[in-house]
DNA sequence: CATAAAAAATGAGTACACTCATTTTCTGTT
DNA sequence: AACAGAAAATGAGTGTACTCATTTTTTATG
């Protein structure tokens, strides 16, 4: 398609070194121009109304060179959730006034803010947030990125967990913590999908009122059992 | 719909009170001899794994036969959860010497079973499972029936609360509490299917755990948040 | 610059879920 | 029994996610 060819002038990107060549600048490109045809095609059309067709077209490249990036169209879809925890996890630490936050604040404010991000998609995101929660089978041997994103998540809320901790504000609740937050995150999206209350107000009240409660029996009970 | 039924000259249908005929008679095992096979096959090799194609030739069928007695395939891998429901209810009502159980107890014996009953389909079940959460959408109108089975599946658990509140057990909970036990029971299932100790002795054991110490915060505390 | 090897892109081909116009089977009526 | 209309079964056809052998582009090396 493209006749531009590279007339030789010896300059050799360095091995190892962070040089990038004409391969990887495209290859960045391609996947870019990938995600953003899909994320338009998702939000205005759905998951299942989008085709790998349509979304190769308006990436402006064959259906076959998306799967040499994307193993599957779920895995596309999948590729945002990505990207929303690692914008949260740089959001969080870049937040110096939560810092200072009680512990249902910040847990608050961080699942605010990923209802908030995930607002605009929500018509497509029920579909791959739940399948991600299969877990790893012989027979579907995809979930493994799915796995290690939600270990990521795990690990962030753990932080914020210790966090609480040093400072006395819940006793130690060790991993059983995390995954109770992870659960319970599961429970919200679920609830908040299903919200069909003027700006979500619902799933935010129970949101609010059920962390503040959640607090006031750890601290009495010490979660003992 | 029409009433012109059987009429006094002819021979009715003595089959039950239902008036079978040849017709209805048919329908039945056809639908029956799709779902055996069905479920010998996801068994087998899983919801991805089989194809309608092998289903409706194990049913001997032809392929389109199906797809008039189930919308989509995943249609017919949901149909074992309502019959895991009915049975559910029906074991339950049956089953005398659970009606004097403590609260935990009954809700530990109803997982329990649940969990039995959904281990020889392990592999192909959480596929299902997890889709049934999503909600109704412009897009995929399906889940229509999912939400049916869920409410039929909360209506169950409201009652087993109720007969606790009655006995001074717990507070009044409202339908918070069926809910709450519906996602609680979701969050086992997760456990469950990620679950690879023997025996799938470790989820029965946070199970007893849980149910337990959730009592124990339910009666100090009265759920007053 | 020429060449070869590696990487990436391509699009016709495949397998599958699902549709629908047509055919077959059943039922009530005369 | 004969018929007509209704219900059910059929299987060739359709659209789509995904594969893979081949072609094109880029890089490394003399």
């Amino acid at each position: 398609m493209k006749s531009k060819r590279k007339s030789a002038q010896n300059v050799p990107p360095r091995e190892g070194s962070a040089a990038e060549g004409k391969r990887d600048r495209k290859k960045e490109l391609t996947k870019d121009r990938i995600l953003a045809a899909a994320l338009e095609l998702f939000r205005e059309k759905g998951l299942e109304g989008t085709t790998t067709k349509e979304i190769s077209q308006r990436a402006g490249i064959a259906e076959g060179t998306l799967f040499n990036y994307f193993r599957t169209k779920e895995d596309l879809a999948l590729f945002f959730f990505q990207k929303e925890t690692d914008d949260l996890i740089a959001w969080y630490q870049g937040n110096t006034h939560l810092a200072k936050a009680s512990l249902p604040e910040k847990l608050f404010a961080i699942m605010h803010r990923q209802l908030e991000y995930l607002a605009p998609s929500e018509d497509f995101i029920g579909a791959v947030f739940f399948r991600s929660l299969q877990p790893h089978s012989k027979l579907n041997p995809l979930s493994l990125e799915s796995q290690q994103l939600r270990l990521r998540y795990l690990m962030f809320i753990r932080g914020i967990l210790a966090e609480a901790e040093e400072k006395g504000e819940i006793p130690p609740l060790g991993d059983l913590g995390s995954y109770g937050v992870g659960l319970f995150y599961l429970g919200v999206v679920a609830h908040w999908l299903n919200d069909t209350s003027e700006g979500k107000q619902k799933t935010l009240a129970v949101l609010d009122r059920v962390l503040h409660g959640a607090m006031r029996i750890a601290r009495k009970e010490g979660w003992e059992w």
